[in-house]
DNA sequence: TCAAAAGTGTTATTACTACACCCATGT
DNA sequence: ACATGGGTGTAGTAATAACACTTTTGA
């Protein structure tokens, strides 16, 4: 290996971090997950959660190590949004951060998740607090992004358990989109699609009737991720 | 202002860098520029250009000022792709790079772009040699970013001069997708759109009988890049 | 008059929207 | 038997895909 040129090592180097954007669902409304930011400059202040990048981790670890700290799950839905790059952005100094959005099913099992002692909140994405530095333009990208996601390739399942309702399924949309759907059509919509089957087994809660439990079809899941198609609004 | 906490002085910096992909299209073949890396490690080899981050600049100025050195152009449309940060993905050193993709048109006026020294060339992008590092992943990022782009959002006229005629248009996109397309059923989802609409002019240069020229509506563009509509393959 | 590119229309099929009632069951 | 949520169908409208010939005009 040749020797790198003296231009890396005359390069400047930079604080490198990254934010986590952690979204659910509860019943029909899109939530964010909000902290109390526990370092100066501004401790106390709502904020999202993130670390600074170490030297032998990859940024994208990183993100996942944040997200795993906060939730306690390991294979969560994850994705980069943004690298957030003004130099004034961080009051405390110059820092690069990086941030990723993560969709959480947010069910009995995974309601309960260890915030490991951050005080932490969730918060309607629709009327998030203001966020300490930058953190308001990461959430309004997030959720721009969040839709154009879920409206191009299917990714609702991800805020749901491993077998959900129709109902809850057409709930997570609506919460993402932001207004009711039409239920017949969503329904007809989504069964012609084929991500979906429908399990032998129903959810009793709800209803005396009990709903149809299903599941995603993951071969059809992995190509339309892969062919987009258009779930409008 | 609060003094910031201790942890931001803790934390290990990096060298943070940009690298830029340029698109065009000639014909309906969708070309990308690349470069001979000029700095060791791995000098000589192709390569896309970027540069290391100042301490004053945004990141998204030093990946407009490498734009701008490589085409001479200051208003190109300019995406950010995504940010790579695997640790060993630069072999002169970690260096977290934060690629941006950008489209230019290369009609007779722009083809003539001055690669100020640069050793470049334009290949085509389903055949692009052998880069450096992680370009390779870069530029397979891209290219699907941007398919997706423009099959969701209006983009093809980024790769055209202002006024433009409707095969023009056409080949940029089968360029994009690869494929051809229909030229009537093109014809009329495009004009339906509102997207475009007809000058009073002709371009005379392919034909005998010339060819009407259009412009990009730029309300409707507006209002489509805002909404989104499904340009299907 | 002919070569070369520009431009035009129809039909069959498929997808979308809007909308209101019956079903199954536990209490 | 009734209250609760689950589930179903149709008709009008709009979008899409497949497909081949005519027009213009400079040389």
């Amino acid at each position: 290996m040749k020797a790198p040129s003296p231009t890396y090592a005359q390069a400047p180097r930079h604080l490198l971090a990254v934010d986590c954007l952690i979204f659910g669902v509860e019943g029909n409304v899109l939530k964010l997950l909000v902290f109390k930011r526990e370092i100066a400059p501004l401790a106390g202040q709502w904020s999202l959660l993130g670390s600074f990048v170490q030297d032998q981790e990859s940024v994208e670890s990183a993100a996942a190590r944040v997200l795993e700290e906060i939730t306690g799950i390991r294979d969560l839905y994850m994705e980069q949004l943004h690298a957030f790059g003004q130099p004034n952005r961080d009051t405390g100094g110059r820092v690069v951060s990086i941030a990723y959005w993560s969709l959480i099913g947010i069910d009995a099992s995974r309601q309960t998740f260890e915030v490991d002692g951050h005080e932490a909140k969730w918060v309607p994405a629709d009327a998030v607090p203001e966020l300490v530095l930058d953190h308001g333009d990461m959430v309004a990208m997030a959720i721009t992004r969040l839709r154009e996601r879920a409206r191009f390739y299917p990714i609702g399942f991800e805020l749901l358990p491993p077998e959900f309702t129709l109902l809850q399924l057409l709930q997570v949309y609506e919460a993402i989109y932001g207004h009711p759907l039409d239920e017949r059509n969503f329904r007809k919509k989504i069964l012609k699609s084929g991500l979906i089957e429908a399990t032998d087994r129903k959810d009793m809660s709800t209803s005396r009737k009990g709903s149809v439990l299903y599941h995603i079809n993951h071969e059809r899941y992995l190509q339309l991720q892969a062919q987009g198609y258009d779930f409008a609004f």
